[in-house]
DNA sequence: TAGATTGTTAATCGATTAACAATC
DNA sequence: TAGATTGTTAATCGATTAACAATC
């Protein structure tokens, strides 16, 4: 049930599922198929069927008893609550091993994305290419990201610089961090922060492990 | 309050945490202090002083009134009931731009990782250098994992392949994947998968910082 | 029609936070 | 001692699941 007037806040594990209920729409889609059901989503991500109803239920969609979700419009409507449509302005700040797995990875521009800038502080990278990029000096990024008014970053430098550049990335106009880095960053709203934590998941994968066949 | 035969469980959001409390308390002994508080953890990891000490409840650790948490005391706990002391094997399924970074990520073998094969299946890369890795053709793994009793696999192979490899790496021992794709994979357990999502968390982060602009 | 699936409410489950006596 | 911090209980908050009438 939606509010007719200002669509509910979304919850933040709900926002995570819907993304990836788009993600399982499109392929859908693509198989060319008309149809799919909460049962059949659950099934292909790992929920319950009662979890995706309850989830549905932020958007403007109706279901048919019996037949499930029209998957094109269930696209248009997850797309449309996402923001999915646009494409967004995406720079790197820090271009070692992982920044430029990432910022190569085909999977940025597939997604819409588009990497528009590339900075570090080590001189040894500074002019180097980068895909189609070249990295930049740190210190440019400043003017750049308010000329440009880019408002995304991705930030994949050592732990200890991490806060200090957030803060100077939003004082420049950033208002989004992916963070790549080990490092809390502790930001004022509106401006937001997404967490990536691969070294902290590697450990709790074999935390898990461990634990479960000793027991 | 930990029982003194089997210890309690720990729920997923603690395991989380305690791992960030361990990198915490290294890098405070790194600075050659003595003590550390909940109150200080919390600010330093964005929590409360609550969270903290609800957490280092499931631990056999005592603190000070008035001075909190040994460090080195807390070290030893926390790496103890992690199982962080021991150095694990790892393998690599996917020799493209993102498992490369990761492979050479310096974090891995900082954090006590080794990096022991890297497989693909395309013939372009086999044969090929990484790091101090030769990528092996992925036909070879399954009598390799078994051979050597690797347990640990990172996964960066495209969706569509996933689910696939993983069920061949299970097969052939690997007990616990890092799950670098977008897919979902079902695994039987005791087996685990624990799920990076980056292309998830981008959007996720633009969603957010749309939404909360614009509102 | 019969049967499967939705939409929604209420119950359950789990995690976080508040509060405060104990204590160094 | 006075004051800050722990350890723990209980309250709150939020998310997931069960259940089932409505319905195509």
């Amino acid at each position: 049930m939606n509010e007719s007037e200002g669509m509910a806040r979304l919850p933040r594990p709900v926002i995570r599922r819907l993304i990836q209920y788009l993600r399982h729409v499109k392929h859908e889609l693509q198989d060319g198929n008309r149809w799919t059901s909460s049962r059949k989503m659950a099934a292909r991500l790992g929920l319950t069927s009662s979890t995706v109803r309850q989830d549905l239920s932020y958007l403007n969609v109706t279901g048919v008893p019996r037949n499930g979700y029209d998957l094109s419009e269930l696209q248009q409507v997850l797309a449309n609550r996402l923001n999915a449509n646009s494409h967004n302005d995406l720079v790197l700040v820090g271009a070692g091993n992982l920044g430029r797995a990432i910022a190569q990875h085909g999977g940025l521009s597939r997604q819409g994305y588009r990497l528009c800038a590339v900075y570090d502080k080590n001189p040894e990278l500074i002019g180097k290419d980068f895909g189609d990029q070249t990295v930049r000096c740190i210190s440019r990024a400043s003017t750049e990201i308010s000329a440009n008014q880019w408002r995304f970053a991705m930030l994949a430098v050592p732990a200890e610089a991490a806060q200090g550049l957030a803060d100077y990335l939003i004082n420049s106009g950033i208002r989004g961090i992916l963070n790549l880095s080990l490092a809390h960053l502790s930001v004022k709203p509106p401006a937001q922060v997404v967490d990536t934590r691969l070294m902290d998941s590697l450990q709790e994968l074999v935390f898990s492990v461990t634990e479960a066949y000793q027991l």
